[in-house]
DNA sequence: GCGTTTCTGTTATGAGATAACATCACGGAC
DNA sequence: GTCCGTGATGTTATCTCATAACAGAAACGC
């Protein structure tokens, strides 16, 4: 990702029959829903799941083909709009970056705490107490809360060592 | 702010010797720690403080110039990183906008997690246990957090009263 | 089959942010 | 006081991120 370090990067991106397994159990998570999924979105989200690691629309937008022509932004932030709302990818906000929901839990937009690497990338999705800490906070405010948005940035531990 | 609802909306912003008061206590601690508040900071730091909520970095642009001439944007840019350098400014990410610092607390930058209400733009600062959770979770996954993004979107108190 | 709904392709443009470089103002050394 | 280094500003241009709007195609229910 990043270079804020100059050491190497192991990758954390799925292949091969792990990615055709990820991708088949989506797949039936869609229909199960009663939704479709469409060639565009499988191919949004098997270069999420092939990266491991957030990734920018526009280098979406320009893997998308694979032939090397890239998409058209409006397919792919339809793509990334549609896994989102099924649980399957989240935007990072605070780079302006989308990763594939590491579990992969059972549809339905679910909260989610990321921790993000800065130097590797390595990402992070912690399904930890974080957002019931806010949500209490919130109501103790009066406010209904309804999403959250929580990302943490820093080092992991290998490039730590590393560094 | 964004119209999600269709009443009205109380606005929380300063104003008359409130602000003045303000932007002399921001100079001092500016100066104190050896830097200077020069005119387009202190600019941007009046038009957030009188706005009292999230700002659009181009809405500021556009209100600059006390003549109604917009100002070009790395020079909001530039005060919105100073000021957010010194703890007086917050980036929200989710929404891609800026907010003065509700505390005003002593220099430096500090924490915060926001409370933000989607229908009046109403967003409250809260220093809350929100930051240590979220630490803790990344010590315990070997992470070293510098670094962390808290919003919370929903409705306030009297929003959904209102609605 | 036929209409309805949903998704896709395409063009164009709006919104957010920064790179690069010239110029200007301040403050200290002498 | 003036010279100089540092940091701030002004300005141009460009880059990145995201969506509006509309036409056409594919799937689904009946």
């Amino acid at each position: 990702m990043n270079a804020v370090c100059d050491h190497d990067h192991l990758h954390s991106g799925l292949d091969g029959a792990r990615l055709d397994r990820a991708l088949s159990e989506a797949e039936a998570r869609v229909a199960s829903a009663g939704e479709r999924m469409t060639q565009p979105r499988r191919r949004v989200l098997s270069l999420l799941l092939e990266s491991g690691e957030p990734v920018k629309a526009y280098d979406l937008i320009a893997r998308f083909g694979e032939d090397g022509q890239a998409a058209k932004p409006p397919t792919v932030y339809r793509a990334l709009e549609f896994l989102e709302r099924h649980g399957m990818a989240h935007r990072i906000a605070s780079i302006s970056a989308y990763v594939a929901c590491a579990g992969q839990e059972v549809g339905g937009s679910h909260a989610a705490a990321f921790l993000i690497c800065d130097c590797c990338g390595v990402t992070r999705e912690i399904d930890g107490p974080g957002q019931d800490v806010i949500a209490a906070a919130g109501a103790a405010a009066g406010y209904a809360i309804a999403r959250t948005t929580i990302e943490a940035h820093g080092l992991c531990a290998a490039c730590r060592d590393a560094a």
